[in-house]
DNA sequence: GCCAACGTTGGC
DNA sequence: GCCAACGTTGGC
């Protein structure tokens, strides 16, 4: 079992809208980036936990987690011409993009602020804190995992 | 809306 | 394979 921070737009789909339907799987689709890409083909199976972090937001940060419940596995809508994601260059012969599904865990009762986790001193190695900070899918580790959710939970 | 920091594209 | 131009991300 792994870790992982997914980051997604609340504006368009957030922790309130996981919540909205908990018996519901979401698909993580619309990934289009090639080292994220790899992480959700080739790394991130069933069971492992999410932290689902808003950006380009008000509150940015981490606002609760989701538990994979479906490996990595071609992002359909990669070959859909209507779809916004469609590309062109892919087939379904060989793939170019994955997606991943989701499902609701828990919804914190606030955000855990950007300003705060990087102010964890646990914190130095995190994709969201390092200079490279643009990824959209990156691992946690345990020790981190721990920090981060404690200190969500107060 | 600004802009720094990235990733991708395409000419050569 | 280099690298400039371009587009995108995302915090502020």
């Amino acid at each position: 079992m792994a870790y992982w921070l997914f980051k997604t737009e609340p504006d368009a789909f957030g922790i309130d809208d996981l919540m909205s339907r908990p018996e519901q799987t979401e698909p993580w689709d619309g990934v289009r980036n090639y080292q994220a890409r790899n992480f959700l083909r080739d790394l991130i199976t069933k069971g492992d936990k999410v932290f689902i972090y808003h950006s380009s937001c008000k509150h940015v940060g981490i606002a609760g987690v989701a538990e994979v419940v479906v490996g990595g596995y071609p992002d359909t809508t990669q070959f859909d011409p209507e779809a916004k994601y469609y590309d062109p260059k892919s087939s379904p012969d060989n793939p170019r993009w994955y997606r991943v599904d989701v499902k609701f865990v828990e919804k914190f009762s606030q955000v855990l602020p950007l300003s705060t986790i990087k102010s964890l001193p646990g914190i130095t190695e995190l994709g969201l804190v390092k200079k490279g900070h643009r990824l959209s899918i990156m691992p946690v580790t345990d020790s981190e995992w721990d920090l981060l959710y404690k200190a969500a939970k107060g």
